[in-house]
DNA sequence: ATATAAGAAATTGTATACAATCTCGTATGC
DNA sequence: GCATACGAGATTGTATACAATTTCTTATAT
């Protein structure tokens, strides 16, 4: 992708995790074309992309939609997110160098500094950008490229299925985790990494189609 | 991806597999084009994709080059392939139905039965669905989507750097995983994984950058 | 009033023309 | 002879025109 279409692809990506765009949106190539002043090949370029991501879903002459993620796929998110995230923390207790875990502790800070005074979705942007470092710590490329597109689908899964813990909880979890780190106690760092996804997964809310359903017919019969 | 499309995808993606595309080669859009009767449009889409699964690279302004994968990245490749598939076979000694462990035996015992009388790429091709199988087994879909790229990318992996262990081998180390897995052993299964694709990595011969200049020197004051 | 069919509008899919970029050979100056 | 600059050829990148498909509206028959 040429710096046109990042430019068009992050927009997007940004938009559908910032709800600006909600779940099952069509995203029609003319319109997006000319918001960006471009002809519709980019633009059709970068919604094939986030389909190969799963961030929207393209049906075959019918158009782009952004993706809502049904119970079972979050459910999958999260197992692939455990089974990733554990690897790579215990990797990154092996490589960190002294500049990473610098970095990585000044993300921790500005997380606890900014709890307040900061949008929404800045702090979960921030949250996910502390899991993507420990993924480049870890040396291997493909830790950062599926998990930049987990951590992506995560947003949109707590998006549908409701905030996930505290920020504050998430806050106290890595200043944890890049302790161990810091240590390089593997065993510590992969515990705390699994226990912080497992309570970020139980935070969400599924709701049920028989329980959707029963709320349909409130609906109607209501008022 | 549409019909035409997902032809052009396999087509190229097989010539990669089987080496009728060798490493580096340029892939002209308009020659693939022509020998697929269409336009540029949907050749170029199918490069994109073989793009990000990292099969082809593609050089802006330059054009696509098959893959010529480094030893780093080799190491990547089997790193997370190792991670995945330990995980994928343990949860494949959960929830394997009956149906299932038949289809896997099938597919074992065609591996033994055509050892002899058949094509060194039919044979990698059985090899890898072997393990794609039991990715589907595991139930999640991003263990099938991960591992259907990671081990494209063995092949050629192997093709560059030497052929892996006898084929009698893999099909015995197949053999005994498709046991372990019956037997609902999680632990064995998980340990024999891990041995066989160690084993695939230990074969592999890396020549180094020096031992490669040395050999090239040596070529052009040869004769 | 409802169901069905026809057609108009909107959208995606494909081919093609043109623009931008890169490569490589050739000429020119020193 | 060597380096540099220029230009032709080849290739990719983008816009646009047209084709195919789907969706929605409207007309018509029962």
């Amino acid at each position: 992708m040429n710096a046109k279409e990042i430019e068009i692809y992050d927009k997007i990506k940004q938009a559908i995790i910032q709800q600006k765009l909600l779940p099952n949106m069509q995203l029609v190539e003319k319109e997006i074309a000319e918001s960006f002043g471009v002809s519709r090949t980019p633009v059709r370029n970068v919604l094939r992309r986030l389909a190969y991501e799963r961030l929207v879903k393209i049906i075959a002459n019918r158009g782009a939609f952004v993706t809502s993620s049904s119970k079972r796929e979050a459910t999958e998110v999260f197992e692939m997110r455990r089974i990733l995230e554990v690897e790579a923390v215990k990797k990154a207790c092996q490589l960190a160098t002294a500049e990473q875990l610098f970095e990585l502790e000044q993300m921790v800070e500005e997380e606890e500094n900014s709890h307040l005074h900061i949008d929404y979705y800045d702090a979960i942007q921030m949250s996910g950008d502390f899991h993507l470092k420990i993924a480049e710590i870890a040396g291997n490329s493909y830790f950062y490229q599926y998990l930049e597109d987990l951590i992506s689908l995560t947003h949109v899964i707590i998006s549908i299925y409701g905030k996930t813990q505290e920020e504050k909880d998430a806050c106290l979890h890595h200043r944890h985790i890049f302790h161990a780190i810091k240590k390089r106690d593997e065993q510590l760092a992969a515990e705390l990494a699994l226990e912080h996804l497992i309570d970020m997964e139980e935070h969400l809310q599924f709701r049920d189609k028989n329980q959707f359903s029963a709320s349909l017919t409130e609906i109607f019969n209501n008022n």
